[in-house]
DNA sequence: TTGTAGGCGTTATCAA
DNA sequence: TTGATAACGCCTACAA
């Protein structure tokens, strides 16, 4: 005893409260069975044309959209995967999103996105209703490009952590290679003409901080230049600080160069400093920020120079190891993704 | 024909590749059928109690999880809705889907993140597969503040649409208060004792600036005051437009002693220009911004008060709305919500 | 209180 | 080439 409500079904294209067809309202329509309806909409052969054809201009007439939910059931995927970010701006984790969406295809995979703000309770709250919605894999993106704690080992799903690595050296994690980024500002630096060339960065307490910053003394070394100013200056991520810093510096070492800073609001306040102090940028001191942070780069005056971390790519490839795990092991430990420059005017060779 | 490797079931927590248990599963180590599995489960009425604990210390040996895709399929619900967003840098989407997860809680609703990102074509695509996997509803968040397209009628699911409103007013949309907003910031500069307040605004092509413009002349006229520099400065939302427009200001209307600024980003500029001008903030000049963007408002010097669109509230109503659409039309039109405003030293009192 | 059975929308395996 | 039919995992009448 079948309920269906046949009169609304054919014009049911108009009536929103109208339930969506499905398959078996589709073959009926066609006059065929379910199973010939399904084949004939999926592509697969052993359907003739004209069948094909019937059960096409029905499915199209209904407006008929297949109900991914019953799919995955027999299928055994979703095509989804969760985010699980603790990124309050979603600075990161858009990024993220977007290479992840790029790398499976957008009608292929979609992305479930849940925001934990730091909070580990809240955390298992998502990660519980991510599994239990049978995700076919997990992103996880840390606020802070430090090693986080894991979700957990045995989960039945693959994990990818990216930006911000697992604490746990069985999990896989993708993170930027910071140390190869200091080369690439430092390097850059030297190429324009550079060759007293300072750091500023922030809180000592990122290991990221250091990670740059040992890049920019192995590059320096290689090229048997000193680092102007005899050390790093740590600090904290903040545009005063990057004031101050300079200050510090200028006063200490008047023969500078070029400032590499550890993030795109610091070079704010180095560039702000310098021209407090009557140098130009880039003619007396070029400078290179971190982050490639469109806000700060572009509304700085000169535009700043600056590394990517090319977030999108970290996504893409958090996507790609997720799809390869759906038949083979995922991998362990932290791989390291290259960073960009992107050079703007503030290291503009003269 | 059953196929349970039953020897790895009850240890089966350990292995990743194991398929999740099923309540099938759980029903039988518990001895009892699924449908008594799933009352217990459930916490519905007719099961004894130690049926109930049998079947719960079952479900929790072999760490059950209920296929939520499966549950859905037979309510007719999913517990997910869309999120369609055009926000490259998730400024918008992500405080808008944080107020969707309070609203809705965290383990009822389930948010689909797609970004568009300004593509009508991408957006169809979205469109498409988030209907195909049955969302319950929609949120789409445009990019700018102007009416966008709306994504259809007679969509099979409810819709609103967030910070930028449909141009079809038979959708439902939810913005910002523009114009309240606008007086907001006026009344309150008036209430810190300023009498002499200029414009400073962005981009004449959007409409919220007209309308933040506008409430600020309201409230003018309502306390029989002038705008300073009599006219609202219109530009481009930058920086460098806060200074240049301060500067023009300043030698035309050397009274002023308080700008409203459109964006926090044109306040910074108008800072610096003063303080280029020898003015100090607050005391000569108090300046307020808009978006309380915090990268800029704590950044500032002093720390600038602006005013906040309260998006996760946007996020939190547009759930709510949805959630109300399932039993009951959606209504249509815009819904204005107000802003609120939040005080920092650029417009301390003396 | 418990179990049986039907159905949610699809796909896949067989027969026909 | 087509069409029954049995899953997929769960819920909910209804029957026992």
């Amino acid at each position: 005893m079948t309920a269906w409500a046949k009169g609304t079904a054919v014009s049911g294209e108009q009536r929103p409260s109208a339930r969506p067809a499905t398959l078996h309202d589709v073959a009926r329509l066609a006059g065929v069975s379910v199973a010939t309806a399904s084949k004939a909409l999926n592509g697969r052969k052993h359907v003739s044309a004209t069948t094909r054809a019937e059960v096409l201009q029905a499915a199209d007439l209904l407006a008929y959209s297949p109900n991914t939910l019953a799919r995955g059931l027999v299928a055994g995927r979703t095509g989804m995967i969760g985010l699980l970010t603790s990124d309050l701006e979603g600075r990161l984790s858009i990024p993220i999103l977007m290479g992840a969406e790029d790398a499976f295809g957008v009608d292929r995979t979609s992305v479930l996105l849940c925001d934990a703000r730091g909070d580990t309770i809240r955390e298992g709250h998502h990660l519980r209703t991510l599994l239990s919605r049978r995700v076919d894999g997990l992103i996880v993106v840390g606020a802070r490009p430090d090693p986080r704690p894991s979700i957990g080992r045995d989960l039945p799903v693959p994990v990818v952590y990216a930006y911000a690595p697992s604490a746990d050296p069985q999990d896989l994690s993708l993170v930027s290679d910071n140390v190869a980024a200091g080369r690439l500002a430092v390097r850059h630096l030297i190429e324009i003409g550079r060759t007293r060339i300072a750091h500023i960065t922030g809180d000592a307490s990122y290991g990221a901080a250091h990670d740059r910053a040992r890049g920019a003394r192995d590059e320096l070394a290689a090229q048997r230049l000193p680092l102007a100013g005899d050390r790093v200056y740590f600090g904290s991520w903040s545009e005063a600080w990057g004031r101050n810093a300079t200050r510090l510096l200028l006063t200490q070492h008047t023969a500078v160069d070029a400032i590499f800073a550890g993030s795109d609001q610091i070079a704010r306040g180095v560039i702000d400093a310098l021209h407090g102090s009557g140098l130009d940028v880039p003619r007396d001191v070029a400078v290179i920020g971190f982050d490639n942070w469109e806000i700060f780069t572009t509304a700085s005056r000169p535009p700043l120079s600056s590394i990517d971390m090319n977030l999108e790519t970290l996504g893409r490839v958090a996507a790609e190891r997720l799809a390869a795990a759906l038949d083979g092991p995922l991998g362990a430990g932290t791989e390291y993704l290259p960073c960009r420059l992107i050079q703007r005017e503030s290291t503009a060779t003269a």
